[in-house]
DNA sequence: ATATGATCATGAAACGTTTCATGAATTTCA
DNA sequence: TGAAATTCATGAAACGTTTCATGATCATAT
């Protein structure tokens, strides 16, 4: 009998349910109508089987109900938890994600915002590898550990109180001789105030401290070699360790124990983020957690603010410090 | 002058550039245009910074070039990874995706697909927990490690052969007394054949084994319990475990590594799924590696198939046992 | 009883794209 | 040279929704 073939539209319900069209509009989107109206075109939606079609919507109100994120991968778990985090702080807002990985490829990071622009997406959250990276002006737009202006909004934890807070405790611990390590760009990131805040508590607390960083071009052999370096008959030159990133520390204290080295009966390791992996590591690494729920949240109810333009262009959450020691048996 | 507040369209072009509307459709498209009118509108497009928007296409089109993946979430390394290659696989293609977490919360599977279909997306990849779920006829439906019926496509790594395969390498590593053991539901799902094909290839080889399964509501402590039962003065009465899944491998090591067990010396281990975890563990465990790429790549050219009806209801994909002392120091 | 206001459904226009039938301009061939 | 075929731009309609001005209905107040 009827030809329909392509499903059903608010149109189609209308005419079912004898009503206007608007009328449908109205109770899906659950405003005010009568009540007769109201079921008689619940009753229409059922029979035919309708279903939303958000295009419409999109090309009537240029709202998308989405949000872009970009980040490189969710292979590292940090990211990944990030991704989680973010995505059910949209979730509950009735927001979606649409997630783009960059593999850290400069040129992958425009492209995305490109897209992301094409898509009319209401947001874009962005975790970059680019310092040049242009902004879109016409769109919200935050940043996740990266500062490129006071008009784009970035929200990082504590770096430089998490690395100051890691002096302190290696100090606290009693290392009299401690060094910093890490790996990545020279970027004015936010998380080289690790660094920053990490030397500034030895300075102040007369602690002796040795930088070891690495540019991206450099192997992870370097750190090795760092580490032989500062071997004298058999033991670390070092008593205390932090560690830009806890997948490093982990790196690093299987190279350590390689060489003979104890931790944390020979040298005291600190790392940075505060990744679990499952109760699956032999070693609990003591570290500086990052409050990922709460930089998630933070992304998501700042990209989605109406004042945009009022907010802070820079956010420091606070970070705690986790003893490995607790999950170690 | 210009009034122009909101983004100018393909109309906006098209005068601009003198031109007819479809002409700078048939532009942007990189479909036959004559050299003068494609030049004209291309100066238009850059001149007035025109972005394209893909809400009109999906409209009118009712393709949206984006394909849902429903996966419980990106925590677990291994969905982690399934997520990495299925996106590429993606992007290779041009399409994009939407990711939907569902944190093994049956209602929210189906809350996803609905969610799908009302966003008209091209098609829906999904890794789903509820055997019950009622599956779309109108939309490409495709499921990662789930049969539902001949008419929807699962690919899967060859779990059977997989579990096979274990048994015969522990034979061959000269076990005489093995078990396995995993974790999640009764299921009849592609990964339950994992034991099957253990059991099977044990039985062959006349290797004596156990097998012990954790139901979902089952606490972990459970193993624990199960290999302290088969404690004998000291010593543990399998040579040989095989282990659902990588994951759990490395918990139960740990496990037994706290016990006295030695590993592999007193006991091989085998897991499954292959996940490398950065080389980040002290203990390599010997896998059964799941072949993700291909897994990736299958589920979306089965998905974005034109005949997807006519395709296999099931494709087992070639897993690799890879021994774990090769990654191990 | 009429005027005023409140409530709420209607009908039509608009969003930005694709696509198709039309027709103009050019080329090809007899 | 004229007819037929080919190429390619044009203009308009359509996709499914939201939204706004209009008007109908009914209750309340004068």
């Amino acid at each position: 009998m009827a030809k329909e073939k392509s499903a059903p539209t608010m149109a189609d319900v209308a005419r079912e349910a004898g009503v206007a069209l608007g009328t449908v509009s109205r109770v899906v989107n659950g405003q005010q109508v009568g009540e007769e109206f109201r079921s008689k075109v619940e009753a229409a939606i059922q029979r035919l089987g309708y279903q939303y079609n958000t295009s419409g919507r999109a090309l009537r109100t240029d709202r998308t109900n989405t949000i872009a994120l970009i980040i490189p991968n969710t292979i590292n778990p940090y990211f990944a938890l990030l991704v989680h985090h973010i995505n059910l702080a949209l979730e509950k807002r009735n927001y979606k994600m649409m997630l783009c990985f960059t593999e850290y490829d400069r040129s992958r990071e425009s492209e995305f915002i490109q897209m992301a622009q094409q898509n009319r997406v209401d947001g874009i959250i962005a975790l970059t590898y680019n310092p040049d990276l242009t902004i879109p002006e016409d769109i919200p737009f935050v940043t996740i550990d990266r500062f490129f202006s006071v008009s784009v909004p970035c929200i990082a934890a504590d770096n430089f109180g998490g690395g100051w807070m890691a002096g302190q405790k290696l100090a606290e611990l009693g290392c009299k001789n401690v060094a910093f390590m890490r790996i990545g760009s020279t970027l004015t990131n936010e998380p080289s105030k690790r660094k920053d805040g990490f030397v500034a508590a030895c300075v102040e607390l007369g602690l002796p401290f040795e930088v070891m960083a690495l540019e991206d071009s450099q192997p992870f052999s370097e750190f090795e070699r760092f580490l032989c370096d500062h071997m004298q008959n058999g033991r670390l030159a070092f008593d205390g360790l932090f560690i830009g990133t806890d997948m490093l520390a982990w790196q690093i204290i299987r190279v350590l124990r390689g060489m003979g080295v104890r931790v944390p009966e020979d040298v005291q390791v600190i790392g940075f983020d505060g990744i679990q992996m499952f109760g699956v590591l032999e070693y609990a690494v003591s570290t500086i957690v990052q409050p990922v729920q709460e930089i998630a949240e933070t992304c998501v109810s700042t990209v989605l603010s109406k004042h945009l333009s009022t907010m802070p262009s820079l956010i420091c959450l606070p970070v705690k410090y986790a003893f490995g020691g607790t999950t170690k048996e």
